[in-house]
Order: structure tokens, then C-alpha cells, then sequence
DNA sequence: GTTTATGCAAATTCTTTGCAATACT
DNA sequence: AGTATTGCAAAGAATTTGCATAAAC
């Protein structure tokens, strides 16, 4: 099984981030562009305070309004980890256009910094007659590899 | 395999939640009861600002420090559903005295509802090496079969 | 020149706390 | 009396919006 934990992307490249932007319907902004590439070069998923402080050219209206477009056009899907604020990460985009990515998080109750599984896949689970399924999330709670020493 | 969807609890009496409070080393209080025969009286799960609604009687801060009490005394345990405000339900309480329950919550991404199936277990995932996990919880978006006609 | 995007400030929403008053033992 | 609980008011934290300016097409 692999067990990669790190989420990277290769966007490092601005022309990369056009790219994924135009593709994805979004005009790509100068602002657009710093705030995707923020999150592609996190290892973790962010939370809008993380990325304002980031970014200081940017302002955090422009950063939140750059954040909900990119969850309209299904560029980056948000987590709730319990730590109160909403996190922010790139869609891997298996293609589809799904609304949730297809890994599980891991959120450590000790350093409450939130990692992503890539390697684990979020199991499905059949829902009860009636009931339409289009995403799920599956959030673990624990102590992650560095907090447990 | 069992695709109930309402969470009961036969708390309706005031004796049984003030039983229910005592085993769990908490104080059975006027505001503190009523709190929770309204988690046990609701078939979903509940926002602070519904219980308010609710409650008519008891302050926010009150049901807040109830709610409080509650989780870390293991008698409620917390949802995020993407809503944006935290929900609160009562443990079912499988014997021991964990975090989370062990069901999968539903959100209905049309009404806005946190429906949670009982019926359904949240399915275990392997975590990477390192990783130690102690609690997971599962939600599935989608369309509730009300507002899917 | 019209539409789109941005920054600043402030409104909203939800959660949490300080403190005085009340109730319990 | 002394501790625990509650209500009221307000502080904090995070998200979201209005509006005037600036940029892009």
C-alpha cells in the first residue's frame, strides 16, 4: 500500500497556475494565482487566516473571494477538522469534478495541524434508501508521527 | 442490515436523564437536564442556536457551558457538517466511553440537515505508520429523500 | 467604456468568557 | 458561609459583504 502522506503538487510554476486556473473556467488573476499557488505549494491543507499570513500582499477578502470561486469551479475542496476554522486544499482532481477529494485527513489533537493521506482512500459506505450520496469525507482523529515522538 | 435512520433515545423522562447525568459524573441540574432531554427528544443533531430556539427558558451561555460539560464528561459529542456551526448529539454510548460514535452522519446538502444513520458504522481505514489514531468520524453529502421528492 | 477584480472597512455569525446574582449544600 | 450554577452582557474568532477604487478587456 503506499503510504504517502505528503500532498505535493507540481504547480510551482506560475504558467502551471494559469493553466489549472483556465482550465478550470477561472480568469487568472494575479491574486488568483499567488493564492493557488500557496496552496499547491503547502504540504498541508490551509486555513484562510494561514494563508493571509502568507500572503501580505494580499488582502483576506481577496484571498476568501479567490478561495469560494476555486470551490465553485471545483478547483479545491475544504475540510473541517474541529479546530474551528475551514481548511482549504487542492483538489487532486481524479479526474472528475467532484466536490470532495477521495483521501482521508488526519487531524492530531496535539499540534492540531492537519495532514493528508493521499494514501489512504476514503471507504465507501452504502447510505439507506432514499438518500442520494455525491461526497463524503472521512476525517481521523489522533496524534500524529511527530507529536507521539 | 439495519437502515434505521432516527436516532432515539428513551429519555423522555426527567429521571432518566438525571440518572443518565449522575452516571456520568455530572451534577443533574435544572438547565443541565433540560439541555439534554432536548438532545434526547431531537432525531437529529443539534446546533447551539436551535437549542436556543428551543429552549426558551435557558440562557445560550448556560446551554453552551451544559453542552460543555457534556462533552468532556462523554455524554455528547460533536459534528461538523459543513454548515457552519458546530452539532451536538448524544453518545450512544457502546459500552465505553469514547469520543466519537461510531455511525455516519448525513448532510443534505439541499435542506441542510444533519441526519444521522444509525444504521450505518463508520468503516475503519489504516492510518500510515506513526499515525495513532483514536477517534474517526464519516460524513456523506447529498440529497435527503424529502428533498429528493 | 463597460465589466471584472481588489482593498479597506465593517457587518454577520458562531463561540466563548467575565462577572454579579442566585441557588444549592 | 462556601461552592457551584446561571443570566446577562460583551469579547473573540472566523466568515462574509458593501462600496469605492483600480485593473482588465
Amino acid at each position: 500500500m503506499n503510504y504517502e502522506i505528503i500532498c505535493t503538487f507540481a504547480l510551482v510554476k506560475q504558467e502551471d497556475c494559469v493553466e489549472l486556473l483556465a482550465s478550470h473556467g477561472v480568469r487568472p488573476t494575479s491574486n488568483r494565482i499567488i493564492v493557488l499557488r500557496a496552496l499547491a505549494l503547502s504540504a498541508r491543507p490551509l486555513t484562510l487566516a494561514e494563508l493571509e499570513e502568507k500572503l501580505l500582499s494580499v488582502d483576506k477578502s481577496g484571498i476568501f473571494r479567490a478561495l469560494t470561486l476555486f470551490r465553485e469551479h471545483h478547483l479545491v475542496h475544504t475540510i473541517e477538522d474541529g479546530s474551528g476554522a475551514l481548511r482549504y486544499e487542492l483538489c487532486h482532481g481524479h479526474g472528475g469534478d467532484d466536490d470532495d477529494d477521495l483521501h482521508v485527513h488526519f487531524f492530531c489533537e496535539n499540534c492540531h495541524r492537519t495532514f493528508c493521506l493521499d494514501g489512504v482512500s476514503v471507504p465507501q459506505v452504502g447510505v439507506p434508501p432514499g438518500f442520494v450520496a455525491t461526497s463524503a469525507s472521512h476525517i481521523v482523529k489522533g496524534i500524529c508521527p511527530e507529536c507521539g515522538q
